[in-house]
RNA sequence: GCCCGGGUGGUGGAAUGGUAUACACGCACGACUUAAAAUCGUGUGCCGCAAGGCAUGUGGGUCCGAGUCCCACCCCGGGCACCA
């Protein structure tokens, strides 16, 4: 009997579905239903880790379990190559981005291969190759055709040890994502996605898809919708277009609003207008720009502020309020000057404590406010014919009283910020748009796609907020595609997360040169069911991607408008310590040597089996991943075993009802991506057909069925011993799951358990199906139960049948 | 501060309101072996000789019955955060 050697069969078998193209998916089969399992394309960052294998190995079993139920299954895999990581690796190693990310490319390639995952290879993409991001730039042109990209100046967040602009998105408390340098606001001219455009949708279609909770709110957090009232506040001796606008979420408030703030950009762009500010504000201004997002944060609570010098009329009381500038408003949300109600807002309360300003009660409260502004809703006072109307109400009437007096109107806002595509790095898409000095900006006729991004040897960032493209100085002189006059191009390039917001698409379609995708390909596959994936994702890639989607929907270049119905957010893999694995705590699992030592069905099964699939946060420990190897290998026996004999054909009655039980139990386990319980209801099987059957009683159909079910998970191990031990042609992965006879299903004898008080007392075997007055006989019946009655008869009897029996005395 | 998750043996974890701790890991003992590894077998929540009692973060509650439902609190992880 030949010893299990995980790495020669694997390698064997691999070659093996290469070569007869199994895990080719057509576009189309008549007798099946497509069905795309989609996994986020990995970043080729050098080395294939376990995440990669959680991420991309355990979505296989279920791929797997969806072929063997009649699917046409698409399992796709490509490469998000473009972006920083590399670039900055680059520069370290002295060698071109693009080397640096083939090299990876080729390695993980490999790599990937050793999972013995159902890729179809052949449907491969790559972002960094001309032929994808011809589409990635014509997209952008769509979008900017539909008005949907546009190019403004506005703050950014700036990072200046990566030397480019992130999008909002991209940082995270203050800092920058990738590098965690303390991200600065500049104020620069980038090209933009009006992702705002689509809020409510973003926020309104959540309710119809089929996502984890969490990312539901994450992301409805993130857009952060509130309604309220868009008011204008008029300055005294200034014209009507001098009124400063704010936005609140508590008109019924206005009458307590006894000064505005605003926010040090908004002054800046007054005075830039013309407005004579002193020296003092000025300089106000120019400290609080300097302050970096992070500084601004740690300044929470001691607010400093400035007084403005003028006045403005509240419009319901029409009394004069002060104008303060302080950097406690925000200049990037709703308009940038805010009414202040120090009563009833903790800020505000805070500012108008230290700088003397008025506070004025307008909602009833019994206590007497002392450090702290009373934010609940209430009953209005002090606020005139409102007087006694409940908030809610006020707010109402209040926005209404402001509207007939064409001061103010009902209003949404939205947290969510336009998405800023552009970065001012070397290793990305080229924006392709044209710079003309007379006609301005000018779209790249679509026939001149793709924009390549020129072969640079020095591609270092600078500080200028330059790209390094301006230095490519052939390539950025062009002509004008408008007045055909002598242009430049955009030096800037797009962020990768508009690169990953659509390549689902293109796998539909990967070979396509006349279009991103055949509106007819995309129709058979799309929209994505079913989608696995990190959380990490919640507010940036899956929040980008829907954006993108709807985008081209509203352009009719695709007929959906979400792009993904079911979305499974995997867990995380811990090293060995129980810590994140990273390279500075030194404590990252090397997936190679493990596959190489116990082989990749032990390691794939033991991550399935470590812990629930969408929830894990659990160590990778050796022991665990020998005790899968051990079980493989009982496996490999256990079929060996019984054909160096002749397979009999004697049908073993508790056995056949073993393997129909587990063939439906580990069914429905897999269907509910609950892989951890899959393999223990394996493991169990195998310890049943140990005992019943060590002496050989199975039947070959029902080693068949049993290396079906294993074939999802360990697909090597079942594919060697049902080619060449049970000698069938053809791969194992082309056939069906086990047929369930529900007729087996049902059990002979139950346990029943007697409990008396809610107590464990007794339990007895029983036939399925008795009556409760059966039941009451057997168990009243029962010595044990007797003691605790006393020869008394039970105040209750509580029957759960076939399950329980509960004596209340 | 607000909004989500989650706290179960020595460890990873299992459990439609109905036998808590399945399945593994680890450990102990045993078999095989000159020996070890591998393999196989038995045991393994805690207290107790036993009968029995106590255990799912803590304290209450609902229920015949609670890991599971409700209330309050503690701890851990995550998201958002001067968002008006």
């Amino acid at each position: 009997m030949p010893k299990y050697t995980a790495a020669k069969i694997e390698k064997k078998w691999q070659k093996y579905w290469e070569t007869k193209k199994l895990y080719e998916t057509a576009d189309f089969d008549r007798d099946k239903r497509n069905f795309m399992v989609l996994v986020e394309f990995p970043y080729p960052s050098g080395d294939l880790h376990v995440g990669h294998w959680y991420a991309f190995a355990i979505p296989d079993i279920y791929v797997r379990y969806l072929r063997m139920n009649g699917f046409n299954v698409m399992y796709p895999i490509g490469f998000d190559a473009f972006g920083l990581p590399a670039e900055n690796a680059a520069i370290q190693r002295d060698i071109h981005p693009r080397d640096w990310t083939k090299k990876n490319i080729t390695k993980m390639s490999k790599q990937l291969r050793s999972m013995g995952a159902a890729f179809d290879w052949s449907r491969e993409v790559s972002t960094i190759e001309p032929q994808y991001y011809k589409w990635t730039q014509w997209i952008f042109l769509q979008l900017y055709k539909a008005g949907l990209a546009y190019r403004a100046q506005t703050f950014v967040n700036w990072c200046p040890k990566d030397k480019t602009v992130l999008a909002n998105e991209q940082v995270k408390e203050g800092r920058c994502d990738r590098c965690g340098t303390a991200v600065e606001q500049r104020e620069l001219a980038q090209w933009m996605f009006k992702i705002t455009s689509f809020a409510d949708r973003l926020i309104d279609d959540l309710e119809d898809l089929d996502w984890p909770e969490a990312t539901k709110l994450a992301q409805k957090n993130w857009i952060g919708r509130s309604e309220g009232a868009h008011i204008r506040f008029s300055v005294p001796g200034q014209a009507e277009s001098h009124s400063i606008e704010v936005f609140t979420t508590r008109p019924d408030t206005i009458f307590g609003a006894t000064f505005l703030v605003v926010s040090p950009e908004l002054a800046q762009k007054w005075i830039d207008m013309g407005w004579q500010a002193g020296p003092d504000l000025k300089d106000y201004i120019a400290r609080s720009f300097k302050k970096t997002e992070l500084q601004r944060q740690e300044d929470v609570r001691d607010k400093t502020g400035i007084s403005a010098g003028f006045n403005a009329l509240n419009p319901m009381s029409e009394k004069e309020i002060p104008v303060w500038v302080a950097d406690y408003v925000l200049g990037h949300y709703g308009t940038g000057a805010i009414m202040a109600v120090p009563a009833h807002d903790q800020r505000d309360f805070d500012f108008a404590k230290k700088y003397g300003l008025p506070i004025k009660e307008v909602i009833l409260n019994e206590d007497d406010l002392k450090d702290e502004a009373n934010e609940n809703e209430g009953v209005l006072i002090s606020s005139g014919q409102f007087d006694g109307m409940s908030s809610s109400e006020a707010k109402k009437k209040i926005t209404q009283a402001l509207k007939d007096k064409k001061a103010g109107e009902f209003q949404k806002n939205y947290r969510l910020h336009d998405w800023v595509l552009s970065r001012q790095r070397y290793w990305g898409v080229p924006i392709p748009m044209v710079n003309c000095p007379t006609c301005g900006y000018q779209p790249v006729p679509e026939s001149e796609l793709p924009v390549k991004l020129p072969p640079l040897k020095d591609f270092l960032p600078a500080d200028d907020g330059r790209s390094p493209l301006a230095k490519a100085t052939t390539w950025l002189k062009t002509k004008c595609p408008k007045c055909d006059g002598v242009a430049e191009r955009e030096t800037d390039t797009m962020d990768t997360f508009v690169d990953s917001s659509w390549y689902f698409l293109r796998y539909t379609d990967p070979h396509n040169d006349k279009d991103f995708a055949s509106m007819e390909k995309m129709a058979r596959w799309l929209p994505v069911p079913l989608y696995f994936g990190g959380a990490e994702h919640n507010t940036m890639h899956l929040l980008y991607s829907r954006f993108i989607t709807k985008a081209l929907r509203s352009q009719n270049l695709i007929d959906f408008s979400e792009p993904f119905l079911g979305r499974r957010n995997h867990g995380t893999v811990l090293g060995p310590d129980g810590h994140k694995m990273s390279k500075s705590k030194g404590n990252v699992v090397d997936p190679d040597p493990e596959v190489a030592a116990y082989g990749a069905d032990a390691v794939r099964m033991y991550l399935a089996f470590l812990g629930p699939y969408n929830e894990l946060n659990a160590p990778w420990k050796k022991e665990g991943l020998i005790g899968v190897a051990r079980f493989l290998n009982r496996v490999w026996y256990f079929v060996h075993r019984h054909t160096d004999t002749k397979l009999k054909s004697a049908d073993s009655q508790d056995i056949k009802v073993a393997l129909n039980r587990a063939a439906k139990e580990i069914g429905s386990q897999i269907k509910q991506h609950k892989f951890n319980t899959g393999v223990s209801h394996l493991m169990k099987l195998l310890n049943e057909l140990e005992d019943r059957a060590g002496d050989g009683r199975l039947s070959k159909e029902q080693y068949r069925a049993l290396l079906k079910l294993i074939a999802p998970f360990a697909p090597h191990i079942s594919e060697e011993l049902w080619q060449t031990v049970l000698g069938h042609e053809g791969s194992i992965h082309l056939e069906p799951w086990p047929e369930i006879d529900e007729s087996l299903l049902a059990e002979e004898s139950v346990t029943l358990i007697i409990q008396v008080n809610g107590k464990l007392r007794d339990s007895i075997t029983i036939k399925p199906g008795l009556s409760e007055a059966e039941a009451r006989s057997i168990v009243l019946a029962s010595d044990k139960i007797k003691k605790y009655l006393a020869g008394g008869e039970p105040k209750k009897f509580i029957y759960v049948q076939d399950k329980l029996a509960n004596i209340v005395i």
